[in-house]
DNA sequence: ACAGTATGAACGGACACTTGA
DNA sequence: CTCAAGTGTCCGTTCATACTG
């Protein structure tokens, strides 16, 4: 039904009867009806030009009538912009990228930007392509990259010519990135711990490919061999509560431990629930510190001392430098990182007295 | 530098000199590197029409050549179609909106669809209509709404010309929707309670304005009524720990429950905490499930006995019945439901014994 | 007549330039 | 000469149709 003139009601007025909607109205349309061009009504539309306000009038009228929507794919095909920007990452369901991208949202919202969630599926190679292809597909102004470790899978080619922004990601490579200080947040929970006393503190890590684990992982090693104290091996989990609870079985089993830092709160969460069950008391037997501050930590038993995660913040700020980097490539990356208190709760006190002995076994 | 021939490179081969690229690679360069028209390269690229192998090869080498990437916008603007759908809800940071987002996202992409999402603060006139506005720019294809009591929104009004499906929302309205069964999640709750020997159940309610809050508590109500058993009054929280702390607070206060239902596993968390906090022992003086089965609910203190709620497969759903609407309006839009089984854990027991006193207090 | 290929008009909007008071 | 409004071209694709060997 595209050209015909011959089986297509005339193109002035497709939906002047009651039927179905044939097609959206356009600025044609609305101009029609507020008798002045279609360009006087792309000057309303963006208000860069000086309109008469009887006309202006007359033609926000139509396009209130007609109900008029701008075309957006016509916008971006004319202009070049598409006023979105793309979120990759592996999942969005987890708690922190998932409150990463809301503030993302709305921040880009804020700035007339919407947002496409783009999914890279974590075992296949094809899905993988084909998320970034379809970002490449100049459909988005900008990526911010909410997983960073995509960028080591093999085959990866994030689209060029677009900027990109990285939240939490590894600020040696090519891109720019935002980061909440995860390493002052690590020391924090670590010097907290040795100042209560404890010998030493075991960590409870992320998974080895995460970034961000990494970083917790480098920021713990970093404190204790600054505190010279020695160190344990490291635990590895994969932030979820199940692999804590895992850990927590061997951790109690070793009956070594009296402090421990895990990379997250979920973790810790398993953590703890292996130590009750093993008869190992927190913070009595053993002293246990979160990471991330979800809103449930202070209803744990006990309430967990965690290190407070500020995703609203980070997601913001990628919003804002990647909106920057879009109007102007050149502009300086800098990026100021926000703080990460430790907050302390119930589950860290001293570490048991030698003299009532270790005997919890 | 639009139309003018002076000041501009010929537009046949823009990015030939090795200079930063001027745009981005078109189905016409293609075209002349291949030696085709652009129409050929069109066939090529859509895959619809014959094209001699020797051409074809020629064509996707060139596009491998030039890195070419169909510009959606064109491609929008010519189809009508934007291979988008939006995600229009409260936010995407809460635990089950974001497990739906995620499922929906992956469901769109491996149907070939982008999704945007929409947010819609809550407290904001303005941004209401603006995010329903941007959306009813003609850039989906589609809408799945996600927190349905947007639809209360006052001066809200739903773009239309596109299909929309409802999230967990309710049936009665305009708009199909996919929903998991809530009632049939409640009342296993509610039933089991009574089975082990609860005299009634209280319920611990989402807000008064969420759907599936109603929903759990119109099934609650029911199972009690069907029961025959007397009806406590219901106490409302916010779906957040916090909120299931003050609740609880007032439950061990009241000190008249044995069994509490909480529609979702967060403020069942808080209920916890606070009758721990008060000296009520769960299960043995007060039986509590939950609604969700988040995965840390295995891992609480007590373990959480909670109705499992299938966020994915709900989402999945969603984009399922929506891509049949769009591609086919009057489509049937029944849809199954996803079954909420109750997972028992050990927050549940029979009640205390009257032999032994209610002399909890 | 047949198989492939070339042609040119939309799609809706933006913008440089032009025209009318 | 200023300022509001109009004209015409182009953005990159798709699709119907005309064309060519």
């Amino acid at each position: 039904m595209r050209r015909g003139e011959p089986d297509t009601a005339p193109n002035g007025r497709p939906d002047a009867p009651g039927g179905a909607a044939t097609r959206p109205p356009s600025q044609a349309d609305v101009a029609a009806l507020a008798g002045v061009s279609s360009q006087t009504v792309s000057r309303v539309v963006s208000g860069r030009a000086k309109v008469e306000e009887a006309t202006r009038r007359r033609v926000v009228d139509a396009m209130q009538i007609l109900g008029y929507r701008a075309n957006t794919a016509a916008r971006a095909l004319a202009t070049g912009r598409f006023h979105t920007i793309g979120v990759l990452g592996f999942t969005f369901g987890a708690h922190g990228n998932a409150r990463t991208l809301q503030a993302i949202s709305e921040q880009a919202q804020d700035a007339g930007y919407s947002v496409t969630v783009m999914t890279v599926r974590r075992h296949t190679e094809g899905a993988l392509r084909e998320a970034v292809t379809a970002l490449g597909d100049q459909a988005v102004d900008g990526i911010v990259l909410i997983d960073p470790q995509i960028l080591d899978r093999p085959g990866l080619e994030l689209p060029t010519g677009v900027p990109v922004v990285i939240s939490d990601g590894n600020p040696d490579r090519r891109y720019p990135s935002v980061n909440n200080d995860q390493t002052a947040g690590a020391r924090g929970a670590v010097d907290h711990l040795l100042g209560l006393g404890h010998r030493t503190v075991w960590h409870l890590a992320g998974p080895r490919d995460s970034y961000a684990a990494q970083q917790r992982a480098a920021a713990w090693h970093a404190a204790l061999k600054a505190a010279g104290v020695p160190i344990p091996p490291i635990v590895y989990g994969d932030w979820s509560a199940q692999s804590g609870y895992e850990a927590g079985r061997a951790i109690a089993t070793a009956g070594e431990a009296t402090a421990v830092f895990a990379a997250n709160d979920h973790m810790a969460l398993g953590l703890m629930r292996a130590l009750d069950d093993a008869g190992v008391s927190v913070p009595g037997d053993l002293s246990v510190v979160g990471f991330d501050d979800v809103a449930e930590a202070a209803f744990f038993k006990p309430p967990l001392t965690t290190v407070h995660y500020d995703f609203e913040q980070l997601g913001r700020e990628c919003v804002s430098l990647l909106l920057r980097l879009i109007a102007e490539p050149s502009a300086d990356a800098r990026v100021a990182v926000a703080p990460t208190p430790l907050i302390v709760r119930g589950s860290t006190a001293p570490p048991p007295s030698r003299a009532g002995g270790s005997g919890r076994h």
